[in-house]
DNA sequence: CTGAAAGCGCTTACAG
DNA sequence: CTGAAAGCGCTTACAG
């Protein structure tokens, strides 16, 4: 099977190799006649040109990598990022670029694999993970003048592109709902081991705040969003007796409902809880529990449409959004308006 | 930041970029001297190869691509993808190859993905996913001498190198470890859409055979591995009284589960389920199910074994692993055992 | 063991 | 609007 090239095409159409690349780059000034007869010819042939050469030839590749932290273990069982992977890729399919993916295992491969994406130029741009613990990556990628979107936000760093949920707005959310439906001994199981986090737990601050409730932190929680560190934050609280509980993430809602169950108690009936995430239902905690939805899939949208115009477009301000939250109030839910009123 | 290429490592090392190239690619007919005086310019200079530019020269580019189907909606959610990919990472770090990530959202786009692969002539190699419903991409790659590597297997595709789960011998351990319970009354929410849960219903057609009890289709149910259809699945067998079910996916069974708690009973006390896929914890049914755990990790790692090696190697009879599984018995087997015997 | 040079398949000033 | 030609940064026969 011989490869055709734009020699070839050229030849057939009997223009210059200038122009087949004219008409395949889609510029203006090529006449019609010959465009088309250009154009024909590709379709006959089914000619596409070579990607690399293209890419050395023009410098840029129209290929952009995503890179994800993995812990010791395997980590990227979190339906987070398949979530947010999913959305990246729609939008790079649709601008025809190709998603690169980089999963790191170790923060030494995670130095490395930033290193060899700057060297060899084979990206044109990152859309870069918040939670990795280190902050180096990122200033590597600001010294090399790489393009890239944040998703996510890190202390310290205001200066750069990023997308991200409005955590805070979340955590409040959550709580609010909690709230108006009659309960004063919220607990919560956050975590403090990001930004994220953080703002979530504000969230729960402020609307406890509001309702003029003071702050116990007898029923705070600070797991690391695992499953068990919830299951042993739980553990904790019951004695406190809460109503009702903010979780701050999906899997450790599940950790938190193990240690009720346990204890003898029921979710809703004994202790209401709002969840965060909203994975998708097979994924879903027994029972279903009113959540906090992420729009994960939107901000891996988003975050591509970001960089692609950051790429095409260098140092311009920083492109900052954040994205709103929506509660997803379930069955769970219906049951504690039904009249389980807290003791 | 001037871009440092091979030929200012040459002048640097006063050699010629010929040479350059040869100790970059390990050649092993350099003087060592030579080769020590270029490792160390090479070293000082931070110089990496650019990736693009190796890649026309050389007509190999080191990255290879995982093409995956996901289906109208967000269908990406399956954590079997996420330990894959995981695995498939791990494998493509070690090997210095980087991993080129294609999530088709619909058939058509499966094509002009794989077209667009074929023609840019940018991947040395592809590790597909067997489960699309179309066996027209297949046949793609083969007469475009594409390498390629099938996770798991196709009817009438016996010619490929592929690496797959031994799906047979998985609902066979499942079928046998419920039999061994002593249970007889034994059903099975599995799935007709691909080899896969074929193979596991054939292997547990063989364990009730074989324990000379006959096929009751009464107690079959074929799923299409969505929560929903196992929840309709397991009412529509609920009359038919099962002492015991084989599900033939995690997901499958927290739909099963559910439609067993809506009846008001509970696993395992009323009906004992063996599950399949092994989920991360974080992702499990609760109460945890005794399941059948696929080497889904290493399949991904041996995977890119495998291509690698054909991508090296090309034109050699089909390379076919099946890797075995592995029973977990878990809590919920316990309590079989001691003593929730059949009614 | 080493170098000079052609070539990978495009893009893009430059000149017209 | 179009073409001839240089160039992107490497690799790899070929010759020595």
């Amino acid at each position: 099977m011989k490869k055709i090239t734009i020699a070839k095409i050229a030849e057939l159409a009997e223009v210059s190799q200038a122009t087949v690349s004219r008409v395949l780059n889609g510029y203006v000034h090529v006449r019609p006649e010959i465009r088309e007869r250009v154009q024909r010819i590709i379709a006959e042939t089914g000619f596409q040109p070579h990607h690399v050469a293209r890419l050395l030839a023009s410098n840029h590749s129209n290929m952009i990598g995503l890179v994800i932290p993995s812990g010791p273990q395997t980590v990227f069982i979190d339906p987070y990022f398949l979530a947010l992977t999913e959305g990246i890729s729609k939008a790079t399919n649709q601008h025809k670029q190709t998603l690169a993916l980089f999963i790191f295992h170790s923060l030494q491969e995670g130095h490395d694999t930033i290193q060899s994406i700057i060297n060899t130029g084979m990206l044109d741009g990152l859309v870069m993970t918040a939670d990795m613990k280190d902050g180096t990556l990122i200033p590597q990628l600001i010294a090399a003048e790489m393009p890239f979107v944040l998703i996510g936000r890190m202390e310290g760093l205001d200066e750069i592109h990023y997308v991200d949920a409005d955590n805070l707005e979340g955590g409040y959310m959550a709580t609010k709902h909690l709230l108006d439906l009659g309960y004063t001994r919220i607990g919560t199981i956050c975590s403090g081991e990001n930004k994220s986090g953080d703002d979530r737990f504000q969230g729960y601050r402020r609307a406890m705040q509001e309702a003029g409730i003071e702050l116990d932190m007898n029923l705070v929680y600070f797991g690391d969003y695992s499953l068990n560190s919830a299951y042993n934050g739980m553990k904790k609280l019951l004695p406190e007796c809460p109503e009702a509980m903010f979780v701050s993430s999906d899997t450790m809602s599940l950790g938190a409902i193990k240690a009720i169950r346990e204890a003898g108690l029921t979710v809703p009936d004994d202790i209401a809880i709002v969840g965060y995430d909203d994975l998708p239902p097979a994924l879903q905690a027994e029972p279903p529990l009113t959540t906090i939805q992420q729009p994960i899939y939107e901000t891996g949208r988003i975050a591509v449409e970001i960089l692609l115009e950051v790429i095409s477009n260098p140092r311009q301000q920083p492109i900052q959004t954040i994205l709103p939250n929506k509660l997803i109030v379930r069955a769970s839910c219906g049951a504690l308006q039904r009249g389980n009123q807290p003791q």
